[in-house]
RNA sequence: GCCCAGGUGGUGGAAUUGGUAGACACGCAGGUCUCAGAAGCCUGUGCCUAACAGCAUCCGGGUUCGAGUCCCGGCUUGGGCACCA
């Protein structure tokens, strides 16, 4: 049912629509169902308590409009939406003001829904999920436990930002310019235990499917920069002391060994104390405790100056037998390759920078083809100063001396990558916990072998205090394994989480059968399977819940499963899946991970998670500078609605320009939509609210114009969504609703049409419209509707006129028109004629129905 | 420093494979309706011209009958990476 308004009322007409889909779950995707699938995805947001914000709803229409559109085109369409609801933020609040971050989160996602509702997307509420759920993050663990058993979580020492004075672990973003955030108190970098996830065992197959998927390029190429690959060798330098055995260096030039004169090792390095003789001791330890002092941000800054010191030893070059000093320098990294190098200043510009400033010779050993001779060089050419390998190209020498070395035992080519094992725990109490208890190497050896399973082929330990702990997983059954209360959200003070406070959840005895657990203080239960243990009390990272969301979506409610494999082969992967490019590496990356460790189990029939990617751009203040409330240019998408209602905002946010596209929120421009969707109410009603008089049923009432432009408009508004070109889609909506003002009469079936193709884009009006224009049940219920290509041709055409290539006049001109006639009518045409007049006729270049140019001299 | 994407009227932005640059809007000006206003409608609106012409897509070259679009060099804005050997 209608309202009854009889202007455009939006106040009164969005609402009732919305309650009207809600009532009749509208946009429930369908099960059992022999209609082909679609299924868009938002990236689902973090329920932050500033509320939504004018970006969220930018690409949330777009995702939409295609939703809307693709159930029109006859697709069961999944639109499902979800909060990504763990998160730093509710954590400080909690430590604030002592209340539980989940209240505090639950009244975010509250507001969150409300504001999402106000704008009329079509999602299945039925399918929302919240991260911080157990029923949810039940699942996100059971994932965990899957990595476990396949070795790819481990435990390890890694740095991390801790704050003295705060007496605390702090996220990257906290950190700022060396400072908390919070308080402004000085930050340093401590080893801390941390769950790393081996990201890096998945690395070549994370870039070589990259080649499977529709993403943008730019996001493909930060994904493959981020894995960094890299093929050289490693080679093995004999050192001078042959007690000290051998140096392992990795490079991507072994075609340049020629040219190594000196070698660098990285202060972290094992050898270094080995390497370093008596001579140099004291000024080796300075050094070394100079780089430990540094930061990683330090030490990049300080990129412009290079450091080092020389060991006193000598490493043999495995080529020539050339002795080569061993130098101390943090421009070589021990996180990448073996943490050594051999250094090539001829062909490298930080080798170059570094012998310049320690006056370390330096060797060419690749000539330039074209004479160039000023180093160091680095491009192509061929080698020099080799021995045997004089004159290959360069490529050439480097895979015949890779072979050689590797034929000596000296060498062998290698693939090196830049991407990092992924450090997966957070000192903090707002994650999901790890199901995992650290239990003595005795009960584990006694207990894990019934779990055989469950528990990876190398147990994952730590040590400390001389003591080594053995990482018992819980059950799956035994999931999910939930926070419990604490009295205090304050971090524990030694690094540790909360959690490390909550003596009755943390120590326990623990069935490793079944994960039952009860307080170490109570008597040990009766049973071999009760063991001592002391649970994790790390939490898993934000990113854990948004690894996998996508999949729960396709069946949320399972009790059973992540997801059924039904459900899973029917829904797949995303079709379309939208959000912000701040994501192109990190989530992205992870998520790719997971899925294809699950696709490795079988767990999922696809090796890719996002089949097809896009990227909304971010929208400006008007001031064009990024929106933040500390510049007050914020716009609020409540205002918006109740100024101009959701249709106008929608239709707004996707005309502002390519949804791409970086772009300055304009709030001039907005009147101009609206204007647009009143003269649309007015065409379809008259001031009363009664059809309006010009509309009738009678199909001879449109002009062959408007029929023309009616197919025209269906045509590339169903081509500008598929390729998600919004504005000009709204843009031909405009001209034919323009065409429409200037027709005397219309018929009743045009009218319908063109309400239809502007539903997906201001689906509150047209849903009223079409009521009130006679139609009964729901515009959601019609099919899109088909354009006549026979109804685009026109007979006429206007054919451009150029004289020498500029542009002196066009004329109609009948389809199919011969070049001769064509240049029979230019020459009379009165803006050609003093053109051409006396001239002689060069060349004619003629391309029919567009362009006549004629060339005279 | 390296990689990527942009730069078009007063403004947001349009322009198949190279084929009318400025669609559609905003703004502005004039008109119409009105007692008056608002809304709506009509006309105009890149620059320079009285007009014809001329000049115009960041700048400079080039290819072409024809370049916003292709090539070379530069400037500039935004994003990413940053001693990864």
């Amino acid at each position: 049912m209608a309202t009854k308004c009889k202007d455009y009322n939006f106040l009164e007409i969005e609402p009732h629509w919305q309650s009207f889909w809600d009532n009749n779950h509208s946009f429930r995707a369908e099960r059992g169902t022999s209609k082909p699938k679609y299924y868009v995805l938002d990236m689902f947001p973090y329920p932050s308590g500033a509320g939504l914000h004018i970006g969220h709803p930018e690409g949330y229409t777009a995702t939409d409009i295609v939703a809307r559109y693709k159930r029109a085109k006859g697709f069961n369409v999944l639109h499902p939406m979800g909060w990504d609801a763990f998160g730093l933020p509710a954590e400080q609040h909690a430590v604030k003001t002592g209340t539980h971050p989940a209240s505090n989160t639950q009244n975010n996602i509250v507001n969150f829904k409300r504001q999402i509702k106000a704008l009329g997307f079509s999602y299945d509420w039925d399918r929302e999920i919240d991260t911080t759920d157990p029923k949810y993050f039940r699942w996100t663990q059971w994932i965990f436990l899957q990595l476990f058993k396949r070795g790819l979580a481990y435990v390890d020492e890694r740095p991390v930002w801790w704050c003295p004075e705060l007496r605390t672990v702090l996220a990257n973003e906290e950190v700022i310019d060396g400072k908390s955030e919070v308080g402004g108190f000085p930050v340093e970098r401590r080893n801390l235990r941390q769950w790393v996830l081996r990201i890096t065992a998945y690395a070549e197959r994370l870039l070589a499917d990259l080649k499977d998927v529709d993403w943008p390029d730019s996001t493909k190429r930060m994904q493959e920069a981020w894995i960094g690959r890299s093929e050289g060798a490693e080679v093995l330098f004999d050192l001078e002391n042959r007690s000290l055995g051998q140096l392992r260096i990795f490079t991507t030039r072994p075609d340049t060994l020629f040219g190594c004169t000196y070698m660098v090792i990285a202060p972290e390095h094992p050898l270094v104390d080995a390497l370093t003789v008596p001579a140099q001791k004291a000024a080796v330890e300075a050094y070394r405790k100079k780089a430990a002092g540094k930061s990683d941000l330090e030490r990049t800054d300080l990129a412009k100056e290079k450091s080092g010191v020389f060991s006193g030893s000598y490493a043999l070059n495995p080529v020539n037998g050339a002795r080569v000093p061993i130098w101390v320098a943090d421009y070589v990294l021990m996180g990448y390759g073996t943490g050594a190098i051999m250094a090539v200043p001829a062909h490298d510009e930080r080798d170059y920078e570094f012998a310049q400033q320690y006056e370390l010779p330096i060797v060419q050993v690749i000539e330039a083809a074209a004479g160039e001779t000023k180093l160091p060089y680095v491009g192509d050419g061929r080698v020099i100063n080799s021995g045997t390998y004089n004159g290959l190209p360069w490529p050439e020498a480097k895979k015949r001396i890779t072979s050689d070395l590797a034929t000596k035992g000296v060498g062998q080519p290698t693939v090196n990558y830049k991407l990092r094992d992924w450090l997966f725990s957070r000192q903090r109490y707002w994650g999901e916990p790890f199901p995992v208890v650290w239990v003595s190497e005795t009960d584990y050896r006694r207990v894990a072998g019934r779990r055989r399973d469950d528990v990876p082929g190398e147990p994952v330990t730590f040590t400390s205090d001389g003591v080594t702990h053995f990482a018992l997983p819980l059950p799956a059954a035994a999931l999910p394994l939930e926070l419990p209360d604490v009295q205090s959200y304050l971090p524990s003070g030694n690094g540790e989480s909360p959690l490390a406070n909550e003596t009755t959840w943390l120590e326990i005895w623990f069935n490793a059968e079944t994960g039952a657990a009860v307080p170490a203080s109570q008597p040990r239960p009766a049973g071999e399977a009760w063991v001592r243990g002391r649970r994790e009390t790390n939490t898993m990272p934000q990113w854990a819940g948004s690894c996998w969301y996508y999949l729960r979506f396709t069946d949320p409610s399972n009790q059973a499963a992540f997801a059924s494999p039904e459900a899973l082969r029917y829904w797949g992967v995303p079709d379309l899946y939208v959000g912000g490019a701040e994501h192109a590496v990190l989530h992205l990356l992870y998520a790719r991970f997971w899925h294809k460790v699950l696709f490795d189990l079988g767990q999922v029939p696809q090796a890719e998670p996002f089949s097809k990617l896009f990227h909304q751009g971010i929208i400006l203040g008007e001031d064009g500078e990024k929106m933040s409330k500390s510049r007050g240019n914020v716009v609020n998408p409540d205002a918006i609605i109740a100024s101009h209602g959701t249709d106008t905002l929608r239709l707004y946010l996707m005309f502002l320009g390519p949804l791409e596209a970086m772009k300055p929120w304009n709030p001039n421009g907005i009147e101009g939509v609206h204007r647009f969707l009143q003269k649309v109410w007015r065409e379809c009603l008259d001031r009363e609210g009664a059809v309006n008089p010009k509309i009738t049923a009678d199909p001879a009432a449109d002009s062959a114009e408007l029929i023309r432009l009616l197919h025209e408009t269906i045509k590339k508004v169903g081509e500008d969504i598929e390729g998600l070109r919004l504005n000009t889609a709204i843009s031909q909506m405009m001209i034919f609703a323009n065409a429409l003002q200037k027709s005397p009469t219309v018929s009743r079936t045009t009218v319908l049409a063109f309400i239809q193709v502007l539903a997906p884009f201001a689906p509150h009006i047209t849903e009223e419209l079409w009521e009130r224009l006679g139609q009964t049940g729901s515009i959601l219920a019609a099919p899109w509707p088909q354009f006549d290509a026979a109804k685009l041709v026109a007979d006429m055409v206007k054919l451009v006129f150029q004289v020498n290539g500029k542009h002196r006049g066009d004329q109609q001109v009948p389809v199919g028109l011969s070049e001769a006639d064509a240049v029979k009518i230019a020459y009379e045409n009165p803006k050609v004629a003093p053109f051409v007049a006396g001239k002689a006729l060069k060349r004619v270049v003629y391309v029919p129905g567009r362009i006549l140019n004629i060339v005279v001299g």
